[in-house]
Parts: C-alpha cells; structure tokens; sequence
DNA sequence: CTTGAAAAAGGAAGTTC
DNA sequence: GAACTTCCTTTTTCAAG
C-alpha cells in the first residue's frame, strides 16, 4: 500500500510528470536518491503505471470526438473486440455490463471519416453515437487519501 | 500547425514524459536548446496541454469503475453538470448529443459508495450505469499525422 | 538552430539508523 | 529495509553567434 509520502510524489507528479526528483525531495521531505527510489519502486509495484502527456487533438485535425455504444451480435463479441482496438481513432474503450458491451470514444477528423469507421460496424454490431459537445470533467484522479487496512 | 519534428517530440512524450531534453534531441535531430525551445512554444500553442502520470486506481483502493449516462429532468442540466463536477470520484465527463446529456466515468472504492453517488443525481436526473469489466482499450492517441493545409 | 561554458540535476557507492 | 551524504557524471540553462 502506498503511504502518505507516495501520495505527495504521485499527486506532484499527475500535476506535472516532468517535475525533476529535487523538486520531489523538497515537496516531501526525502533526498533526492530516496525519491529516486520511492519512484522505481511505485512503477514495479504497478502504481505508477506510465509517465505521459496530454494533446490537444484538434491540433492534429481531429475536430471531432464521439462516444459509441456498441453491441455486437451474437458470436461477433471477440471480432468486434479486435476490430475496435485494430482501429486507431478509437481512443479508448471499455468493456461493460448491460445491453451494451462496450463504450468506446472515437477522436476523427470529419463526419465522413466518423461514418465510415462506423459504417465497417455495423455487419457485426449495433452502434449508438453520441458526438462530444463539451467535457465538463477533463480527465482527473480520483481522491487519493491513504486507506488503513 | 505542428510539423514533424513537433509530431516526433509529442509521440515520444506520449509515450514517456520524463525523457530528457537530450533523448529528445537524439530523437529529433535537435540539439537540446532547440527541443526546450520546441516544448516551450507547443504549451504556449495550447498543443502540449500537461505533463501527467497514469496511476492505477486499485492501488488506491478504488476497486470498481462504472460509466454513467446521465438525462438531467427539464430545467436541471446546469446543475447536474455542477453536481458531477463537484464529486471528486467522477473522474471523467463529456456533454453529448443525443437522448442523454452527458456521459461520465466513476471511479469508486465499493459497490456501496456507487449506490450512494447516484443516490444523490436521482431527484434531478434519469441515470443508466455499466459497470467496467475490462478496458481493451485504454487511452491512447489517435495517429498524429500531418495534415497538409 | 547551434555551440560551449556555467549551473543544476541525476546516479552510484558506501554509511547510518 | 529505507534513507542520507558524498562524489562524480550527465543534463539543463543561458549567452553569444
């Protein structure tokens, strides 16, 4: 379980992963060789599972995101699983309970480009689109409070 | 319009922010002045938008995550929207079209926990929930090919 | 964008608690 | 086992071209 200095490193480092292990130190109180090694440790462990950075896709001409429902029919859950992640404009995808066996999000550059990624679904699957407005919640970390157990 | 060197620097970012400016000048072709300088003016551009960790949420004892569909009742919607944004454990929110308003992600620690939060959305909101079974998916870029303009 | 020097940060080793 | 200090190497920053 990570303590609460772990805490303090992981919260700095979701603000700013590319914050130098000095600045780590001086946030909690370690050295920076301690930092050092309360980071590696945190990645073997799984924790810390990936340093990265946020793009804005319209910079790259992907004006549009939708978020997909989809239901593949029966004996088609598999192919449809690969298909999507075979697919890079999907961005992300879950598979969930309910009707609807996956959520996925879909970053495209058009209307026509979003109909025909749709359009190779729809032998295998129903589909429901919604396309993004607006993302009131950009992506966050949930509370990090330390559990005792 | 970020160019290819821009695409080179961002890609390899995305897949580990904590390179350092020299890695990226090996990469590049830059020396290292050039890539702090290249950074600089993607964040400036609103190209870079934050450097940031991925972190498992089980670490943290937030042991389910479930996506919500959310149809505020007539005359709710900016307050839902003010709702989700004030609960720390919706990690996630877009505004869709479509017959609900929005879609969010809910990271929670129990079963209890996500029966309590949406408890509270029930007297101003119609909500649909899919728990997450497995993510075959997970957040990626779409490709970051120039476009020519 | 580059080079080159000064300043800062990172990494390895040995020590202490 | 975890963290500290020291010393040495690498990286970053800044000035100048």
């Amino acid at each position: 379980m990570p303590d609460e200095i772990d805490r303090i490193l992981i919260v700095a480092l979701m603000e700013d992963s590319r914050l130098s292990l000095k600045a780590l130190a001086g946030l909690s109180g370690l050295s920076s060789p301690s930092v050092a090694e309360r980071l590696r440790r945190l990645e073997e462990r799984g924790i810390l599972t990936g340093y990265t950075v946020n793009v804005d896709p319209k910079a790259f001409g992907y004006m549009l995101q939708a978020i997909v429902r989809v239901r593949p029919l029966p004996g088609q859950m598999r192919a449809i699983e690969r298909h999507i992640q075979s697919i890079p404009e999907f961005t992300e995808c879950d598979k969930v309970t309910g009707e609807d066996c996956f959520v996925a999000r879909l970053s495209v550059r058009s209307m026509e480009q979003l109909d025909a990624i749709l359009d190779k679904l729809s032998d295998r699957a129903e589909t429901n689109t919604s396309i993004v407005k607006a993302s009131p919640v950009k992506r966050r970390l949930p509370p990090l409070s330390i559990v005792r157990s």
